[in-house]
DNA sequence: TTGAAAGCGGTACCAG
DNA sequence: CTGGTACCGCTTTCAA
């Protein structure tokens, strides 16, 4: 994996001098103004001066004219703090995944962005870095922000999470997973499903020895894996030496060791499902290296379709799972509890998903029958 | 670019059923439970409450046992609200960048979580998404919590945010970008100079028909560009048809449709520097499909240097921007700040980069002559 | 070691 | 339409 790679040395570098140490001449620190700093330079009284902001049309428009130009002269920021204790309400809505940065989250965050914030919902969003017990603080740390309503990826939360969640008093809507038991609603898919959905839509192109590969087993990678064995086993198909784990974070290099460690024990691979698109896009690239031919030697499936599955070369085949549509239906479903106080008619929607099939399992050369999908 | 790629439905589908309304039988909403109301069910004051929470040693060990039994009984969660009102500190850090899923943010955002959460911090993560308009909310939101610092991607806010950030009292560390007037303090890299390496290097190794590609002109992909239009002038080089960008944003699928543009009007194009490594992989598999070797017949060069870039297949050489660094960096000047009152001795911090040259710039066959690299 | 009282900066509810 | 007055939930004095 290790490419030729020479770092050529450009601009500034960072040296320790830097963080020379500087004491402030005059921690200034000018106080923030208040609502009472803004209504003494307009001349009126601080409550007439919190009706501006919030109810403009209750205040003539000379004073509003007066007022937002103190607001403006002192960069005037209402103390969302204050704002929340006096009212009770503070148009957040928190919302936790797994990572800010993997790909999967990206659809997802922007639904939820797209859909609360013109209704003027605050997005709060915290991550939970992929740890139980990170998830377990930042449940806590959001339930301070008094949040209107929480949005979880995932159904797994650890017990303690689970009952700061009930008790918090707001929906809560669990995403991404499917779920007998929801805290509240729940917005998902069986990953378990898609996993075997995914692996027997290899076995119906008449694949026999199939791999597997996954990085960071959490619960959803797990679920696959578990969808993944299970058709393997209704098949009667041996998966010795055929799977290939990392705890490490998933990444394109991790697809390629993988596939790389399965193809080291087992050159007889016809065909890999990847837990995730990354590897599966590793995947590829290795059998590149290798000069191994994909589709034709090996076919290999993602899982998520993100974007650049399907600009592969060949396209990668991939397991697409409805990520925009999950996170605008749980902002939708949040929004019609908070406002109208109308709750889903179930408390569990499976959004289901999808197999895209493209190049990376299709081979030009020998088009095959195709059988119904299902488990 | 639209490949071959087939639809197979599985699973449950979304249909509009799901959202059939459901009067809520009972707005249950038990109320949050209080320090006052730990205070009454462990049978002390409430202060005692807050100080065996705050400051475990402040309390006999008897009373706090009690204490720890009540809280966890009644799920209790401390309001932030009301905690930030009364003691005036938030131990919240505002973090400002243009995109939650944009690789590029993921190593700064992780580098900043690893820096401040053990330290106490809470990171308070918002997105501006690419707009300026929606930056300028998005510090007046920030600014509503009191984070005792912000740390903010880019240089370029509008005058009234920058007029916020100024006033808001609190350390404002502006990162990514290079600038010579900053808010407060700048941790950054010349992009525009980092553009011109690039060009640069692309010139050294012999290319003259250089193109250059971009996605979602932002500030930072505009200097990059300003820089590849200096080096191609310094050069004498013509630039005509060999530049192709679009507003939409970054993408592996629009990186295969921008190098495909300018192949079309330019089929001499020898080498290609992109915005962003995403629109460097699109390149390469749009060279990959129309049966352009690369580099022999086209050389590529990337941007940032994600993760995947070393590991395709040729491995993509690419302008390596020390993230990482950089997020710890702003998140160790700001914790000194705080903590001790200490400012860097520059307000301007310049991180530098590097080229990490690999395959897709380095013909097996034909090495070359390399000479010193600068502006 | 524990408790009582006084706000923090807004907003809701009344009165004027 | 405008202003006075509680009070939101917690922490910080200051006393006991």
């Amino acid at each position: 994996m290790k490419a030729l790679s020479r770092r050529i040395d450009l601009g500034a570098r960072l040296t320790s001098k830097h963080l020379i140490a500087h004491p402030t001449e005059e921690p200034i620190r000018r106080k923030r103004s208040t609502l009472a700093d803004v209504a003494k330079l307009a001349g009126v009284s601080a409550v007439t001066v919190s009706r501006a902001l919030r109810h403009p049309r209750m205040v003539s428009s000379a004073l509003r004219a007066r007022i937002d130009a103190a607001v403006s002269e002192l960069a005037y920021v209402p103390d969302v703090a204050a704002s929340r204790l006096a009212s009770a309400r503070t148009h957040a809505i928190g919302v936790i995944v797994s990572s800010l940065t993997n790909g999967v989250f990206a659809d997802y965050l922007r639904a939820l962005h797209d859909t609360l914030l013109p209704a003027g919902f605050q997005v709060v969003v915290f991550s939970s870095r992929y740890s139980a017990d990170e998830e377990e603080k930042v449940i806590a740390t959001l339930l301070g922000q008094h949040p209107e309503a929480i949005i979880i990826a995932g159904i797994d939360q650890t017990p303690h999470g689970r009952r700061l969640l009930e008790r918090s008093g707001v929906p809560v809507i669990q995403t991404f997973e499917l779920t007998d038991d929801p805290i509240d609603i729940n917005v998902g898919l069986s990953q378990r499903q898609a996993g075997y959905a995914a692996t027997q839509y290899l076995i119906d192109r008449g694949h026999r020895r199939i791999g597997y590969t996954a990085a960071r087993l959490d619960a959803r990678a797990h679920a696959r894996m578990e969808g993944y064995n299970r058709a393997m086993a209704d098949a009667r198909l041996p998966t010795d030496g055929l799977v290939a784990t990392t705890p490490r974070p998933s990444s394109v290099s991790a697809g390629g060791e993988l596939i790389g460690a399965i193809l080291d024990r087992r050159s007889d691979l016809e065909a890999l499902f990847c837990c995730d698109d990354n590897l599966a896009l590793g995947a590829l690239f290795e059998c590149q290296r290798r000069d191994i031919a994909v589709p034709d030697q090996i076919s290999i499936i993602g899982f998520n379709d993100l974007e650049f599955a399907a600009c592969a070369h060949p396209p990668i085949s991939s397991v697409a799972t409805p990520r925009y549509e999950m996170g605008r239906l749980a902002a939708e479903i949040v929004m019609k509890i908070i406002e109208i106080g109308e709750r889903p008619a179930d408390r569990r929607i499976d959004v289901g998903f999808t197999i895209s099939e493209r190049g990376s399992t299709m081979p030009v050369a020998r088009p095959q029958a195709r059988r119904a999908l299902s488990e």
